[in-house]
DNA sequence: TTTAAATACATAAGAATCTTATGTATTTTT
DNA sequence: AAAAATACATAAGATTCTTATGTATTTAAA
């Protein structure tokens, strides 16, 4: 990420995991820009981040991987397998429960 | 910390310094305690991060250090100075503006 | 009263996760 | 024709944490 980069620090994952639960299959590339979009570009996910965490995430079994020929070019979809569809919802509480457990810490108002 | 600890990692010398701006001074054991009582019991922050980063804000000139006497025992107190407030504050945008961000990106809605 | 738990500091090895830099190659835009 | 965007990938280094260990005093419990 460029931006809060010491905090996004360990939320990639669970971006990424979102993402491809709200969109069913997507590839690296579009991931990127889809945060960005999401963030109106503020987050940057840069790809030495991506896709290292993408290989994490299929090599501890919680993707799907299809190869798509577009022209010359190749592109990696990746999709949610079953218990990548039960890590989501975990991580995703996990996310819910940190956030306000550090608008708890740090005396933040919720953020309407 | 000990819970969702890769979330946290990043938000560590945010709280720190938010805690010093609250409570003017603190040592490094009572830290621990006052996020433990401010998280009710959910999060715990280790001796092995949090001394290293009492450092760390030490050596980037936020904090001033008084060392006191307790019976045969010596606590060391840190509180901040002019830099370490501005630095507070800061930080605390970065972390509000964190929060709101990922709640868009990830599709949360805001913890009431 | 002696043992365990709490208080209070500290550091060091290792793990995890990211940044920065670099590389390759194709396609689209300028 | 050149530059930018698309699309993947990896490797060295930085940062920040975990886990383990160490020292020492004070308080609570057995």
């Amino acid at each position: 990420m460029k931006q809060n980069s010491q905090l996004f620090k360990g939320s990639l994952s669970t971006i990424i995991l979102k993402l491809l639960d709200e969109n069913g299959k997507m590839y690296g590339y579009e991931i990127t820009k889809k945060v960005k979009e999401l963030s109106k570009g503020n987050v940057e996910l840069t790809e030495g981040a991506l896709y290292p965490a993408l290989h994490k995430l299929e090599a501890d079994g919680l993707l799907e991987v299809k190869i798509e020929n577009i022209g010359n070019r190749n592109r990696k979809y990746y999709s949610l397998n079953k218990a990548g569809k039960k890590e989501t919802n975990l991580k995703l509480k996990e996310v819910s429960d940190f956030i306000i457990q550090l608008q708890q810490v740090l005396n933040l108002k919720p953020t309407y």
